[in-house]
DNA sequence: TGTACATCAGTGAACGCGCGTTCACTGATGTAC
DNA sequence: TGTACATCAGTGAACGCGCGTTCACTGATGTAC
């Protein structure tokens, strides 16, 4: 009798195509606003539903925003792992551009990464899954620094690069004289050199 | 007759003294929770004032933010002026070291920093005043540059500078098994090799 | 010295708003017999 | 096949809250004559 577990299966792909269906409609709005200035009401109007309904499929809006945040990220992570664990040769370089890249194209994540590192432990449990999202990320990079040749220092390597990769997105910023290709293009420009002074540095362990 | 503008001067001195008032009331409650946390009211109640008083000393409670923000952060201007300016020898090592040590003690000044700079443009004048105070330490690390012995690039090196170590605040962050120390000594750790990264590249100019 | 008026800091209470979230209910679909 | 019941997504309206800010007023001090 498959019939039951195949209903049940899709019962469950539907439930996820509903919050995938919210999810959506938030991220179209991180896009026009500050991610912290979209309401659920909002969300809902955007998704064509009632904001009662959002409460059928997230606890809470911390929620909600958490599980945008945690598949959107999952491209970059998805991306570095084909970088670094698949690529025939490691290029620091080409792992700093795209997460410049990443992040100029996905300020929104990067506007909640930050909120989450400034606010802190909010809930355990949201905590933790933002810790491994970050911890994902550092051991990417030691995977890269490993295959550069570094030995020693590795982990706090991977945690200088993602600081200065942070301070960069977050420092050069599109105003109302710098179009945001232009600001993309410095903010890789930077990062290029920074990648170069890790390249150097461990060169000459 | 020096007596009326002595009698200006004297309550000119007072209303400073009341806005001063103010403003370290905030200042006190920032220290406890994130500023955009605090209200007029706890401000008011922490002044022992009512809150409509502040209105009569401050247009609304942006302005009331960035001048606390101005006030304090002119105590790292002053201190890198002195180092920079005034110093017998500029020394990175001194400015990254101050940098962070001044923003790991006032956490509160270093999260309104990143919180304009993410806001972007507010208000015109705001904008203005806070883009001058930015500047200001761009041109500081510029002369420190300069003494280095930097020929090319300087506002450039400036910049990565500053991203680097905002990065660096940014991201270390004193969590539940982290005591604000280590913390502290962790930020200042990769500060430094920073620097020499910096010192090195210049070197090779 | 005395009186009328102006100035202005200070106030408690209220305004108006937007928010996250919950309530009490509807109606469609699935399940048991 | 038909009927009673359970489940659950969906809803509009309302709750309750906290906020920045303003209102209408008081009372002390300074100024003019």
């Amino acid at each position: 009798m498959p019939q039951p577990s195949t209903f049940k299966r899709l019962k469950e792909q539907e439930k996820d195509l509903r919050k995938t269906i919210i999810i959506e409609a938030a991220e179209k709005l991180f896009a026009s606003k500050p991610f912290d200035k979209v309401s659920m009401r909002e969300i809902a109007k955007e998704a064509g539903i009632s904001p009662a309904s959002i409460y059928r499929h997230f606890p809470d809006q911390q929620s909600l925003f958490i599980e945008a945040f945690s598949r959107g990220t999952r491209e970059i992570k998805d991306d570095f792992d084909t970088m670094i664990f698949h690529g025939d040769s490691a290029n620091i370089d080409e792992v700093v551009d795209r997460f410049i890249e990443y992040f100029t194209i996905n300020d929104q994540y990067f506007r909640m990464m930050i909120n989450f590192f400034l606010l802190g432990p909010v809930d355990q449990e949201m905590f933790e899954r933002l810790t491994n999202i970050e911890r994902a990320m550092l051991d990417q990079f030691d995977i890269l620094f490993k295959r550069m040749g570094a030995k020693k220092d590795i982990r706090f390597l991977s945690q200088t690069l993602f600081a200065t990769l942070t301070g960069i997105v977050a420092i050069f910023r599109s105003t109302p004289d710098k179009s945001s290709e232009e600001i993309l293009y410095h903010r890789k420009r930077i990062a290029k050199v920074m990648a170069q002074l890790f390249r150097k540095g461990i060169a000459r362990e």
